[in-house]
Formats: C-alpha cells, sequence, structure tokens
DNA sequence: GCTTGACTCTGACGTAGCGGGAGACTCGAA
DNA sequence: TTCGAGTCTCCCGCTACGTCAGAGTCAAGC
C-alpha cells in the first residue's frame, strides 16, 4: 500500500510542495517510484513525515529535523529541553512587547507623545545607558523631541519601568485575589479597583469616579480591552468592571 | 549635522547593511548624499529610523511598517490594536507548545512513546476527527505504531487533554496560594504540594514520597526545570521544593 | 481506442530581511 | 603621501516553501 503525493499531502495537511521540497532536501524521500517517475510513500514514509511535521511545529529547522531523526545518537530530550528554554524565552519577550503595546494604545489614547527613547525602553537589544547620552547630545535640538519631552516630561527611563512593574504588581494581586473567590463588591476587591484609578491618575491623567466607571464600561464593550484583560486571566474584564462599579457607588 | 551610515548603524544597533536594505527598499532613504555619494542621515531620517526598529520589534513588517508611516491618514493605535492581539495570540500558541514539549519530555523521560495521533493533539491544522479515522486504517497494522500503542495504552485523545487541563489547573490553584501569602510549609500548600505528587503518579508512574523529594531537588537544581516554573511565577521553584518536602516529611 | 480532466513530474524564479563578500573609491590621521 | 578604516554598488546566499510553466501520466467515460 503505497500513497501519492497529492494523498500524502492531503492526508498530513501539507502541500504537495512541501512534500517536494523534504525530498529535494533528502529530509523525506518516498521509498518507492512507480515506474513513470511518481512518488509512492509507503507506511514508514508516512511515519517519519509525522515526526517531521510534530517537530517543525516545535520550531525546529528542517536540518535540526535531519539531525534528530537521521542520528540514533542523538537524544530527542536534549533537543526538546533546548527547544522549550527557546519558547519560554520567547514568550517571556512577547509578553515583555504586548505591556509595551499596551503602553503606547495608553498613551496614544491620552495623546501622549512617546519619547524615541521611551520606544526604545522595551528593547534590550543595544546598550541603553550610553545610548540615551548621545540622543540626548543628537536629539536634543529638534522640535519634535522637545515636544513630545515637554508632554511627558514626567517621564523618566525609571519612571517608565516603574509604571510597568506597579502595572504587573497590581495585575497580580488582582488575579489573585480572583482565584481566592473573593466577590468584586467585596471591600478588597474594590481596594484594588481603586488602586487601578490611582494608577491611571498617576501616570496618565486624572481619572475621577465617572470616567472610571466609563472605562470599566469601555472594557467590556471594546473586544480589544477585553481581549487584553481575558488574556490575563479568563473572567477578570467582569470581575474587574464590578469592581470599578462597586467602588465608585461606595466612594463617590 | 548628519551622520554617515557607520555611525547611524552604531547608535541605533543595527548592520550597515541593513540601512542600505532600508534605502534599496525605500523605506528609509537618507535626506541627504555627500558629493561622492556617502549616504548622510540628518535627524529627521534618524527619527524615521527610531521608529521603524519600534514596529519592526513589534513585529510589523517592512511594509507595514512603511504603509503606517508615510500614511498621514493611518491610525497608530488601528495597527497597535491589531499587532497586540496578533501577539497575544502568538503567546498562546507558544504556551500550549511549552505543554506539549513538557508533556514530550515526561513522556520520554518514563520511555513513553507517543503515538502520531498523540503528537499531533498539540495542533489544530487540520481536522483531527477525520484523520485519527485514517490513520488507525492505515497505520494500524504497522510495528511501530502496536508498540507505541502498547505503551501507552492509558493515553486517549481526551485523557491527553485531561492531563494538560489538570496541570493547568493545578498550577492556577498553586500560584494563587504564593500569591495569598501562604507559608510552603502550610497544610494549604502540603497538600497542594501532594495532589502534585498524585497528578505524576496517576500520568506517568508510581511516585512515591522519595522520588518526589528527588524531583523538588532536581527542579532547584537544574536550570531547566528552574526555568519552567520561574517561567510560570518567579519563586515558585523554591516554594514548590519547600512544600514537596514538607508535605513528604508529614506524611511519609 | 480516444478524449478529457485531474494529477504528477522537473526545473526555475520569487518571497522577507537581511548577511556577507568582491572590487573599487574615499576619508582622516600620521 | 600613505595607510587603514570606512563606504559605495552589485550580487549571491539563506529558510521553507509558493507559484507558475511546460510536459508527461492516470483513470474514467464515450
Amino acid at each position: 500500500m503505497a500513497y501519492t503525493v497529492g494523498k500524502v499531502a492531503e492526508l498530513a495537511g501539507v502541500t504537495v510542495r512541501t512534500l517536494h521540497h523534504y525530498d529535494e532536501i533528502g529530509l523525506l524521500s518516498p521509498s518507492e517510484r512507480s515506474s513513470t517517475g511518481y512518488r509512492r510513500y509507503v507506511d514508514a514514509d508516512l511515519e517519519r513525515l509525522q515526526q517531521i511535521l510534530y517537530y517543525r511545529e516545535l520550531q525546529f529547522s528542517l536540518e535540526e529535523i535531519a539531525a534528530i531523526l537521521d542520528d540514533p545518537q542523538s537524544d530527542a530530550t536534549a533537543h526538546l529541553r533546548r527547544q522549550h528554554e527557546l519558547l519560554t524565552g520567547r514568550i517571556k519577550r512577547l509578553q515583555e512587547m504586548v505591556t509595551a503595546i499596551e503602553f503606547a494604545m495608553e498613551a496614544s489614547k491620552v495623546g501622549v507623545n512617546l519619547t524615541p527613547e521611551e520606544r526604545f525602553e522595551v528593547f534590550g537589544d543595544f546598550n541603553p545607558d550610553d545610548y540615551t547620552e548621545e540622543v540626548e547630545q543628537r536629539w536634543g535640538g529638534t522640535d519634535a523631541y522637545r515636544e513630545s519631552t515637554r508632554r511627558t516630561a514626567r517621564y523618566t527611563k525609571d519612571d517608565w519601568l516603574r509604571n510597568k512593574q506597579e502595572n504587573e504588581d497590581w495585575g497580580r494581586r488582582f488575579t489573585a485575589l480572583m482565584d481566592s473567590g473573593t466577590p468584586a463588591e467585596s471591600p478588597e476587591a474594590m481596594d484594588l479597583a481603586e488602586e487601578h484609578r490611582q494608577l491611571i491618575s498617576r501616570w496618565f491623567y486624572e481619572c475621577n469616579y465617572e470616567i472610571h466607571t466609563g472605562l470599566a464600561d469601555m472594557y467590556l464593550a471594546d473586544e480589544r480591552f477585553m481581549a487584553t484583560y481575558e488574556a490575563i486571566k479568563p473572567g477578570m474584564t467582569q470581575y474587574l468592571h464590578d469592581a470599578i462599579h462597586a467602588n465608585a457607588v461606595a466612594r463617590a
């Protein structure tokens, strides 16, 4: 029982071209060929393909996959460990970037233009310390720089990082509260809602109770904010919304 | 005041080739050229470069960046929102893959060969239902398949997913406990440690208290496990280690 | 047996975001 | 003036395929 490229492609959910490519680079050459040159894949070939696609999904390069599958000495778990580290690192990076985007969104919402330095704070690729010095020397004279500096005068590097930390800290305590089963109308939840309001006031703009409840409603109504909070913890949007309202009613 | 490619490259932490490339594709062409053809970047060019690199870090393609920067109509926050969704989705995917890798590592640690179906469980790319049918028809007769089936006889699709869920559920409750400030030697922490032991026993292999404390030590000693747990929550490794030891002392 | 439409074959060029090198100029300091 | 470092433009290479092009092949219906 042998299968044609088309059948195999359909089975495995890849394209024919992909199978051709794997044949070209010697990663997966069908065991048989018909008299007319058609590729004929047998069970063993399909099994190998399964493994290839498995490792491919785990972000291994085709070269690495070949090494893993062809070298019986090669320890698969060692590769898995390496890949695991790689992925967790990537996740961490992406999460930082999400935080950066959230910050940028908040900033643009209130009309704050980020300075170049602030934009770069997220990325650790090039030495920030001697960089900021040069930036100030060279960019200090432009109008755009002065303008954005004026608007974000309160933000220094450290402030920015502190803001990020405060947010994360608040988030941790908030989800912990949810986990503990405490209702959204409890004093503890209201305290954290109040803290949320003050965080906004401190970093972005004067956020009174009216604005705060408006924000809470928007979080629920706008799927992008919804997504943000649901990504942190499912149910968080509703919980936060309820806590904010309870807090506003109690304190306003 | 204008800068040469080399200076700009050094400043921005990119290579000269990258700047050449941006010039080639018209993304960032220096405003001036010297009489001898040298690129001369002025402040405005640097400013644009900053923005380019910013969006590039946020995973926008160079084409999209050009669109954002060149179209004054284009709403930057709309792009940010889209990118935010994209990133959170990517994070979710990566986290699933990390879970899959952890599962594969545990499996290979106890000598369990994953079946092709199990390998594919992680990936939702092609209809799993009608696929498994075909797999069983076609692959059911091979020796390797029978062999791995025998070894993982306990694992069905649903079991596998359940295992994943149980792990995540346990993880959530465990980090919540940490967040609440409960000490690692408390009865609650010990209960969760015991649950951890039983999870291993149920899904992988008989895990007695001796083995369990051995695992706890290994988590602290081996940076890859350390990384795994620290990625979930900083301090979790030590906390889990302590809880497992306390639990073993109390119950053994 | 022949046509027809679906399938397959082997090149070969294109993609994104550069890396890296070749061969020729140019700059700035000694 | 010389020399090493910097810069210029071309151009080929990389990954993991996508996407034709042109030609042969298969299976079914007439």
